[in-house]
DNA sequence: CTAACATTCAATAGATTGATTGATCAATAG
DNA sequence: CTATTGATCAATCAATCTATTGAATGTTAG
């Protein structure tokens, strides 16, 4: 008796829409928040139709949501349970790729190294001085506002500036929200090179809708 | 400065992985326990080798794991946080048809709907013999056995056998594991058609774990 | 009204993916 | 050792999906 669920169908239609790197990383960029066609073309690297086609799809997938504004349609995440499905995406991917590195058998690394700390934490540790701070964002977010006193060392150059980062201090990355992919792999990446390193759990975003201190590189 | 995550590209692999309507069909079949390819095939209605080629794609995502025995090769979930990608996608599709349906607006019918009673709840439930329990699982599965006191109607024969079911009880709909999409969409049909109707939390596997009557079709 | 701009639409060519078939491999039974 | 059974592999064709291009739409500014 073949029983295909009945749901099947249109659950893969879900994540076949998750199923392309552009599309995701699009995702991501909106999961930061309210971003323009032409914006969000730019930080993906991709053309301008193509951006568009893509926005379109995971707006049939009710991911996304549109206002338009004069010229421009500003994109943003659906009210959907988007978020849980991308952190389950992402907390899947980061088990298999612990799982390839052996790191899993590690559970307290492993729960060390996804766990960030919380706001909370990271200002008590602040004070005492004994943290320091790695913002791992492009250098022009960055410049816009970052953490008093974090070090910005994009997460694409972080291999080479390793030597930037005092061995002997617990670092903490963070990026923009809370979905944001590059602390993660920094985290990781420093770990493996022997640095005590954690996230912060929410990111620029959430330290500045806090109302805390923003620094700006004037 | 465009900024792909690097891992974009392979959550994007993983999610293409569960992109098909196959492959989330097999993994679901999976969920219930181990299986063997040919019975795998069989219950999703592929070929065999079209469903060995679908559960090997799973197997390279880490999504399902193997094991030998004798002749046959049984497939059971892998070891990573499977489970909860699944239910996430589940959750956001469920979401996004109540959106459609304009349910979602009523929160409480939306909360009864997804959230299932639990076994305990149920027991007290049929102490006082108010409820009608339904199986909607394939007629040999249920033979096989079945909370006591349930009555089999497959889901794809409901819409025709609605008269089966008493108007006035609330009707407890089960299937196989925590899992099972049947007993959802089973759920949803019945309160579209007016019943009062909800999910067992847990389903059969769950109930016979638990060392509960569990009674056969003789 | 016209020009300029942001976005979307439509058509196409190229790339990827899927189902089918038949062959091959692994394990067991006789 | 051979036949049988369950599973995988390899090759093929069909179907689907993607990026690019250029045209069309809708919006504001002049």
């Amino acid at each position: 008796m073949p029983d295909t669920p009945p749901q099947s169908r249109s659950l893969a239609a879900f994540a076949r829409t998750l199923g392309h790197e552009h599309r995701l990383a699009l995702l991501e960029h909106i999961a930061q928040g309210e971003r323009s066609v032409e914006r969000l073309a730019e930080l993906s690297g991709l053309s301008l139709a193509n951006a568009s086609q893509h926005l379109q799809h995971l707006k049939r997938a009710g991911f996304v949501q549109t206002r338009r504004e004069g010229k421009r349609v500003f994109y943003r995440l659906g009210d959907g349970p988007v978020v849980p499905l991308l952190v389950a995406l992402r907390g899947y991917a980061e088990h298999y790729s612990a799982q390839i590195l052996d790191i899993v058998s590690d559970s307290l690394n492993r729960r060390e190294r996804l766990e960030g700390i919380s706001r909370e934490e990271l200002l008590s540790r602040m004070e005492s001085g004994d943290v320091t701070l790695l913002d791992v964002r492009p250098e022009d977010e960055f410049a816009l506002g970052h953490l008093p006193g974090a070090i910005n060392i994009p997460i694409e150059t972080l291999a080479q500036r390793l030597a930037e980062l005092p061995p002997d201090q617990e670092i903490v990355a963070y990026c923009r929200g809370p979905y944001c992919t590059l602390s993660v792999g920094a985290v990781a990446a420093l770990r493996a090179k022997g640095w005590q390193a954690r996230r912060l759990d929410n990111g620029f975003m959430d330290w500045a809708a806090a109302g805390l201190t923003v620094a700006t590189t004037a």
